[in-house]
DNA sequence: CATAAAACATACTAGTCGGTATTTTTTTAT
DNA sequence: ATAAAAAAATACCGACTAGTATGTTTTATG
């Protein structure tokens, strides 16, 4: 094979790997043997593609996890439509569309900040970028709405943004303590009344 | 000294060094060796109060934590006056007192939840009991407000409850990626205007 | 085909981890 | 005073940690 090809192949099963060790079983608590052993390569390997631990969780962040809340959270409010139904549609579907693995286990950006946020500046920087454009998304969309007429003119598009992602965010992790979907239930009732309430 | 006295004591002392130390650096990473260097006692002191740091994960939880949510975000709920107010003056005004150590940490909670709910049934259930106990508060203020006449009827108090908790733990995780606290003046802005449409 | 570089493997370090076994010190009850 | 029990100290265990040093194999290029 290519070696460039091949590098990034095995740069790739790496992240993947981690990625899915790290929301299993956080970051701090998850080794590079154990990701190594994941990977069936060794830590020889891992030292060759990363200078440390530290520049994969960054790397993780940057590209698997931003990329995941991309989807799922981001790019679907850039579609057409009543502004509204869109952030009712993005926010309970995603909801919806989650495995029992994935409620058991949170939001892995979450789970990230709450872990590690505090401690490097890198992460912090990483993790920040993808509420930022998180919050870009939901501003514009709130605006559009603004401006079509759906949208009461009356609410400042940032505070509305930062709370819906600040209550998705939470309830992701508070979903952790329980065996059934009830609380996420009652988010979804709580969030669309909010929804109703901005309506012009 | 009395024994038994001495003894609570020196359980008192470890769960305050290890609260101090889990909320600062984590509760996978704070190890009982760090704990009891903080101490100034040993290892041996240690085991002889607790039967393993599971068993100390859980009592810090369950009292420490329990107590901090209690004091900061229950007890306020259950004073006199009217319910929307209430509910704003205890959420913002909670956000208001941190310091910047509380800031830069997030919540001690919300670090549990997210960091280890998922690996250990018993954490698991010391941490929904304050969810549940704060819950219930917020349910049992809204539907005095809902009698009083001050809250409208159409909500279902549960829901609103839940996306009340929700917000507030995820933007406590959130503000760990800033400096400032533009983060937090949005949120309130975010809470302030979801209470107003709460306005019967 | 030779040579260099990239990709990966092996073996190791010094330190940390939760937990245990054993001993010493302190306190309490008689 | 003394024996029993509680509190705490000391020393240790095997497993694990991030990272390093030095090999070997594979690939690209002259």
């Amino acid at each position: 094979m290519e070696q460039r090809q091949k590098s990034e192949l095995t740069k790739a099963l790496i992240l993947n790997e981690s990625f899915k060790l790290f929301y299993e079983n956080g970051f701090k608590t998850t080794s590079v043997d154990k990701i190594m052993k994941a990977t069936k390569l060794t830590k020889g390997a891992f030292y060759h593609h990363y200078k440390s631990k530290k520049e994969l969780g960054v790397e993780v962040i940057s590209t698997h996890i931003q990329k995941r809340v991309y989807e799922g959270m981001i790019k679907p409010l850039y579609e057409e439509g009543n502004a509204l139904e869109l952030l009712e549609n993005t926010f309970s579907g995603r909801l919806k569309s989650f495995s029992i693995y994935d409620k058991a286990h949170g939001c892995p950006m979450n789970n990230f900040i709450n872990e590690i946020a505090d401690e490097e500046q890198a992460y912090q920087i990483a993790l920040k970028r993808i509420i930022e454009e998180w919050k870009a998304a939901l501003v514009h969309l709130l605006e559009r709405g603004q401006q079509e007429g759906s949208i009461i003119t009356t609410i400042a598009p940032k505070a509305v943004a930062i709370y819906l992602i600040s209550a998705f965010e939470g309830v992701r992790g508070i979903r952790k303590l329980y065996n059934d979907d009830q609380i996420l239930n009652d988010y979804m009732s709580g969030l669309s009344l909010y929804l109703t309430q901005l309506k012009a």
